[in-house]
DNA sequence: ATATTTTAGTTGTACATGCAACTAATTGGC
DNA sequence: GCCAATTAGTTGCATGTACAACTAAAATAT
């Protein structure tokens, strides 16, 4: 049959290997209570605490939207918080927040080592790089 | 700020070059009618009449569910028929159906065209080449 | 100083996607 | 030949995600 047009398609095997990652990514996370964007999210936050709305969805190129969303969860779960400024809102971690990232960033461990055991190391890092830069293109060049 | 673990991992990377090239390939596909996924599904019945939706689930590498949901709507618009044979569901293209493959081909087509003057012909297949691999991987020693 | 434009964020809505639970059909064991 | 196990598909529900339209604040132009 013809479906080499799935398979040179960029489009349909970067979305493919995107719901692999990401079922694999929640299973790692799933013990954390937080699927992976919001662990990242928290993160992020805990990294740079007061980091404005703008900021977060550019870091984590989502829309804005999505955004509202993840932040209104991650506050009702009082795990951020919000604090109006002007026409910008600045996101603070919580106690709880902060004490939650050694947590994330063991369940980011086990993802990172689960899917190197299967790519292999360097093949794993040489995918991220290229994703990382033609998405930066991507960007870029709109 | 501490924001690497972003740009390092897999997970965070592949899916956010999904979104980008997801809007891009909605922007392409747009003047069809259809999004990408069901113009592929479309050529699949195409290049198969009467194809199982078990297969089309694990060609496109969707769960069935989803599958079902989009075969719904394409018959809906009358661009696929279902034939029930015992457990099983054959999907056999309509008139309609068939004449839209061309179209969907350019459009495909024009999507190559534009993410490859991004990236490059060369760098483009690579990267494909790399996601093919690496999904295939993580799909047998899941 | 006021009016216009731009910017940050939110809300309504739509859609893709998956999982769990279900139904119905087929297959395999005895 | 019948019962159990497997398989194909569907449906209900939840979630991630975006866009368009909106509000409110800030910046810019006149």
């Amino acid at each position: 049959m013809d479906e080499a047009f799935l398979h040179d398609c960029l489009f349909f095997t970067t979305n493919r290997l995107g719901r692999l990652i990401t079922k694999i990514a929640e299973e790692e996370f799933a013990s954390t209570g937080f699927s992976p964007m919001y662990a990242y999210l928290t993160r992020l936050v805990a990294s740079s605490p007061g980091i404005s709305q703008k900021e977060l969805a550019e870091k984590l190129a989502i829309a804005p939207s999505t955004l509202t969303r993840f932040v209104d969860k991650l506050e009702m779960k009082q795990m951020v918080e919000r604090r109006v400024q002007g026409k910008t809102v600045l996101v603070y971690p919580t106690d709880r927040g902060a004490d939650m990232v050694e947590t994330f960033r063991e369940a980011s461990n086990r993802l990172q080592e689960r899917y190197e055991a299967v790519l292999g190391k360097d093949a794993a890092d040489h995918l991220t790089t290229l994703l990382e830069e033609s998405s930066d293109a991507l960007e870029r060049k709109h």
